[in-house]
DNA sequence: TATATATATGAACATATGTTCATATGATTG
DNA sequence: CAATCATATGAACATATGTTCATATATATA
């Protein structure tokens, strides 16, 4: 362990920080979020529910994965509430939680297509 | 393979959801941004970065964790141009690139507080 | 009730990932 | 130039993750 805890360069600035850190908790709870999102294929799940809600079949069909594929990806998206779902008789229709993942996506896509 | 391309169920909805979808490679580089920002300690140290530049040491100090695995995560960073550095003597000084990543985190900051 | 369809889940497997430890590089100072 | 400090990197290891395949559940229909 070479934790630079005496060393540490500038002392008023990493109090600073400190501070503003938010909670392990909070850390962890927004890394999950990020972490759901860091999948392509679950990109491509939740990028394809940005405009309208979709089936597990369609999402199939969408993304170029298997049923099966796609109905653990939804199980991590649903435990992270990004994604919410209504059950239709045999169909599941699945639909964006909340508007932030909408967001979240939006700045990235507006990010990497360099429109700044 | 049981992949959903005939059976689809809303095929008009699948079709737009198609047509909208961005290219594979985009779809990519918007993850890779993503994963990045997943790990909590990767996560700890670009929220550190929010107000200020820190050097690797204060880093350190903030996070937590060791010089040479917020060197590692550092390089993780640098590579999907999340931060920028500057060195000044033996220092290295770190910052976000980006107003773009500031957002993000905000908005996922945001979300976890259910402040909406 | 038997069958079919849409979705969900568990186990297994291969691959990816984060940390540690040892060591290297680059810059300052004696 | 030698020593030291800040940072970077490679190898190794344990753990996490995404897909497939087999199977289960739930709903509709014959």
């Amino acid at each position: 362990m070479d934790l630079c805890l005496e060393k540490c360069v500038h002392e008023k600035a990493v109090e600073k920080a400190v501070s503003c850190l938010p909670d392990a908790e909070i850390i962890q709870q927004v890394a999950d979020i990020f972490k759901a999102l860091s999948d392509p294929s679950r990109l491509k799940i939740v990028t394809a529910l940005r405009h309208q809600e979709l089936c597990v079949c369609d999402l199939s069909a969408v993304s170029r994965l298997s049923d099966s594929a796609v109905s653990h990806q939804l199980r991590t998206l649903r435990h992270q509430k990004i994604v919410s779902n209504r059950r239709c008789g045999k169909i599941v229709y699945y639909r964006l939680s909340d508007d932030h993942v909408r967001q979240l996506i939006d700045i990235c896509l507006h990010h990497v297509s360099r429109c700044d």
